[in-house]
DNA sequence: AGAATATTTACCGATAACGATAAAATTCTT
DNA sequence: AAGAATTTTATCGTTATCGGTAAATATTCT
């Protein structure tokens, strides 16, 4: 059981939810709202305190609006290549 | 809860296990061997009749040898692509 | 057809996710 | 510094994952 693969997994994703959640001015609360993830939920899943189940990510990534593939990985090889900056111009605006 | 786009996404990920499964030429026995994860547990990941933790689908990744996200999404031809398109197409809608 | 192999299904028990809520701790603002 | 907002932590109850085992179906091969 590669407890340390795992830990570094969910380190790094819970990671990059954070970042693009701030990145997009939302605070746990609104992030809750819109994921239906409670926010204590969110914040273990972000701490890496948690092992979510796919469609809990799934659910994540759709609120924030990035491909979930983009969560779980660097943007390795090059595929998805996109920007290192992520969706810039999403304004979530109604959110509050 | 959008048990809708969540099936889906659990039955497209669970064909994708199987098809990477079945092109290494790996039973389920096999496979459960390699991840840790038992024959029954991966049967039933596979045919979208469980919604597997993150780490569990890193462990499969692992033991088939290709990018975790390659088994979320298909080879995204250009996804979200680059530019400003107003960000309406992720059907965010369900969750809310 | 029958037999070997592979997959599915059905239990069980242990562990964990998740929502809800509330309280503590941290961070930000004034 | 005090106060507000945000995040973390904790507890409880419900539900689900997961391994194990065994039985029930496929599926494949001779």
């Amino acid at each position: 059981m590669s407890t340390d693969a795992d830990q570094k997994l969910l380190a790094d994703t819970g990671r990059r939810i954070r970042a693009v959640r701030n990145a997009q001015g939302l605070n746990l609360d609104q992030l809750a709202r819109l994921t239906g993830i409670s926010a204590p939920a969110l914040s273990v899943i972000e701490t890496a305190k948690r092992d979510p189940r796919l469609t809990t990510l799934a659910r994540i990534a759709a609120a924030l609006r990035v491909p979930l593939a983009s969560l779980l990985e660097e943007a390795s090889s090059g595929q998805s290549a996109t920007t290192d900056e992520p969706i810039q111009g999403y304004d979530l605006g109604d959110y509050e």
